[in-house]
RNA sequence: CGGGGCGUAGCGCAGCCUGGUAGCGCAUCUGCUUUGGGAGCAGAGGGUCGAGUGUUCGAAUCACUCCGCCCCGACCA
């Protein structure tokens, strides 16, 4: 994409209406726009951001046969009356009176939606396990929307939802989302750990929070550094006791919010040394709650004695719009937003020093010709000041920034300078493409 | 839902107390000069001062009502 022709139009001054550093950034930058309290437009920045997001968690849900569907935004109050939650959900729920008079409701969650949808296919136990997920806006009227698209009323989330003929069965589908979760945030270049929670409104007897540590954030954490050591690189997800094993292991570790920390449990369980009690954001939470909605909702299939069966679920989320918040919250500078390499909007920004100079307008035009296929690539070719192409190149947080000026490319030297650190190369121009692969793996 | 603050040009703000028909910086447009980290000079365009009602000869300014937004707390993905 070249900057000539892309929606940009960053800010230079603080916007009045915001204190959170990423929603200051995410303003700055052109990434939303608010359009009521809690309410956003993405614009096309902001949007590149939460596709490559989606793109990233559709792969890694793909890889593991759990299966994308597309509920909709609007449901009927019929199930969530069935449910007990149409009165208990309370004022979060935005209610909505169609022309007939009848009662909808926009979506906060999906539970009863998909119960109600998968009771009609599943109805043998040789149609388990059977775990499904969509991408779709939620809203939840908040008492006091806040700090962006953070918490905001309107919000992507990715809901999953599993379906098993026991308990056993179910908590081995339970494991492999906390294990699957775990994968998705590494891939998205993000630390984020598992912390027991509180289950609220969704309900269930098991729940973990996924919480990226960062000072900013509204939930209070305390956790064994230890925990950090745990890899699952090498679990093998068709092995089922791995996976059990995998997450005891998880387990052994004290990692709890605050509505679930108990000092001295804490204490009595951990090193000193690796007493951390901090602050993070929580970007995913996962519930078992076994047969809370099949059995409301009537959900039943036939077990091998022919005999009929509550089917047994959990839930699965990731904010994925406040996931955007979350990595600027926890990745910037005073320069603006550094993005990981595998969520930045492009990968690498090209900039061109002098227009005005013909090697390396020249250059630059065949590069990025020849190159825009292959990388993801943002081309500043504006005839504007050096100050302010490299300033917006940091602002809107672009990793990798492949800059090429007259003073090197006579030279046939380009520069290649690292967002995250500052690290400024100089690389052959022929070298490009090795130094690429070798410092990015691109 | 309790407490506080704000609403004036695309953005950030001053003016309001003490009423007299709106100003600054950034951005935008034109011209010239500049050109390796948000340039300089000269000029230009852009505002029913959140909405309504009232007081007044006269309201951005005073009073009342409403709307919107932000922050703190309680609550929550």
């Amino acid at each position: 994409m070249r900057t000539s022709k892309f929606y940009l139009f960053p800010v230079k001054e603080d916007p009045n209406d915001a204190s959170l550093v990423s929603h200051k950034l995410m303003l700055r930058s052109c990434m939303i726009r608010q359009s009521a309290a809690g309410i956003y437009t993405w614009l096309p920045l902001g949007l590149i951001v939460l596709k490559k997001i989606e793109a990233i968690i559709r792969k890694l849900h793909y890889e593991y046969d759990i299966q994308e569907l597309l509920m909709p935004t609007i449901q009927s109050a019929d199930l969530w009356k069935k449910s007990e939650r149409y009165s208990d959900y309370g004022k979060e729920m935005l209610r909505i009176v169609d022309r007939n008079k009848n009662e909808l409701l926009y979506g906060p969650t999906n539970e009863e939606l998909i119960t109600d949808v998968v009771s009609k296919d599943l109805q043998s136990y040789k149609d388990f396990p059977k775990i499904l997920y969509h991408i779709q806006w939620k809203f939840r009227d908040e008492v006091r929307p806040r700090f962006g698209v953070m918490r905001c009323r309107e919000f992507l989330m990715k809901d999953a939802y599993s379906f098993d003929i026991d308990f056993e069965n179910a908590y081995l589908s339970y494991c492999k989302m906390f294990l699957l979760y775990l994968k998705i945030f590494k891939k998205l270049g993000v630390k984020a750990l598992p912390f027991e929670a509180d289950t609220g409104p969704i309900g269930g007897s098991l729940s973990h929070e996924f919480i990226l540590e960062a000072s900013s954030g509204e939930s209070e954490i305390f956790y064994d550094n230890s925990i950090h050591d745990l890899n699952i690189d090498n679990v093998d997800f068709n092995n089922s006791s791995e996976i059990k094993d995998m997450v005891l292991n998880y387990s052994k570790y004290y990692s709890r919010t605050s509505e679930k920390h108990e000092e001295k449990v804490f204490q009595n369980s951990t090193n000193e040394k690796n007493i951390i009690r901090s602050r993070g954001i929580e970007v995913g939470h996962i519930f078992y709650f076994g047969k809370k909605y099949s059995e409301k909702l009537n959900s039943t299939f036939l077990n091998d004695k022919g005999k009929t069966n509550y089917i047994f679920s959990g839930s699965y989320g990731i904010g994925i719009s406040r996931l955007v918040a979350a990595i600027i919250e926890s990745s910037n500078d005073d320069k603006g937003i550094v993005w990981p390499i595998e969520v930045a909007p492009f990968q690498i920004g090209l900039v061109n020093v002098r227009k005005g100079d013909n090697l390396s307008t020249e250059f630059s035009e065949n590069f990025y010709k020849s190159n825009h296929g292959k990388y993801n690539i943002i081309y500043e070719d504006r005839d504007i000041r050096l100050g302010q192409k490299l300033n917006i190149m940091d602002l809107i947080g672009i990793p990798i920034q492949i800059i090429i000026g007259e003073k090197n490319i006579v030279n046939n030297y380009i520069e290649i300078k690292d967002r995250k650190s500052g690290k400024v190369s100089l690389v052959s121009k022929d070298k490009i493409e090795v130094f690429l692969k070798k410092e990015y793996e691109l």
